[in-house]
DNA sequence: CGGTTTGTTCAATTTAAATTGAACAAACTT
DNA sequence: AAGTTTGTTCAATTTAAATTGAACAAACCG
């Protein structure tokens, strides 16, 4: 039996990519995996790196084969870390996203938001526990309280090392 | 109606932690997995890091009710990563466990394990995908080749850098 | 206006990882 | 030898996170 010819509207277009693009997609999705990002996010920055022009929301869910709603977040996330720029093109409604190709720069923004919020954590945080060991030093034997004080000074202290540390890091990245 | 008093059996002991302990543990957990290791890892960590005297087994199970195979295998990672030192203690068949308090060092084994390695892998993948562009040249546009060639140039330009840059950071640290 | 496209949000689902607990082996005790 | 205790391994379960897809709002079009 004869197959009547599907008449294929116009936007039929979507190539498929070339190998190239799909290895480095792949490879910045397995990157963003083991820096404990959603892998999508990984591949969105992968296709828009070799993307020869700003890509769409829609053309990015079709070429990876995700869902809108992961293209929305993983969007979102890439542009507040500034691995992605919006760029409003001609008169078209949609938005469209390129790829910061500075990667130097957005390991700075990435150290800027991680790193130092987790330093800040990890300062308050032991602090904390300073005060609860005052506090307890009533039910505590004078050895170990003394032992456990010893050694919340020494993390203290390597702390303090670290957080010296970390803007002689942020001098060399840049 | 009158309880019968249970008999106490001699190895009633394991008097409750002190709150300073539990809340390192919690900090270490927490910080582990930030770090994505099993937050039970850095528990045991934690636990042991302000613990008077070396701990079996058997004694983390019980201080932070976990299963015996999560001591089992969190303590393998720890002692593979050099955080924790085997004791063996007097006449005792268990196995004692204690902390390595100089997190120094252990940083660096941590950034030698898993950095140097990344550093590798991402090498072999992007010669991999440059390779694979050659491969394809004559499937794309000479812009597009153009384009993806200059793009991997400059991912693999990056990557040389970070490559200087490491050895710097590892002097850093030690 | 009703219809289409785009993009966000969120509840439901899927997927991946950690944790448990049971089965086993090894080292000791009585 | 039979019975404990310790520790490992692995299949089953639980838990957490990512992903989907449906419901919705906003912007445009005829």
């Amino acid at each position: 039996m004869a197959i009547a010819e599907q008449e294929i509207p116009e936007k039929t277009k979507p190539k498929p990519l070339p190998r190239v693009r799909l290895e480095l997609v792949d490879i910045f999705g397995r990157m963003a995996q083991s820096l404990s990002f959603p892998r999508s996010v990984g591949e969105i920055y992968g296709l828009l790196y070799l993307a020869p022009a700003p890509m769409s929301a829609p053309e990015i869910c079709e070429a990876l084969s995700i869902s809108k709603g992961s293209v929305s977040t993983g969007t979102r996330q890439l542009l507040a870390l500034g691995f992605l720029r919006k760029v409003w093109l001609q008169e078209e409604r949609k938005d469209y996203f390129e790829a910061v190709l500075e990667l130097g720069d957005m390991v700075r923004t990435a150290y800027d938001q991680i790193f130092k919020m987790r330093a800040q954590n990890a300062d308050r945080r032991l602090t904390d526990v300073s005060e609860t060991l005052a506090d307890e030093k009533g039910d505590l034997s004078p050895g170990e309280y003394a032992l456990i004080k010893e050694r919340l000074a020494r993390l203290t202290k390597l702390q303090k090392r670290a957080k010296q540390f970390l803007p002689l890091l942020e001098r060399l990245i840049k």
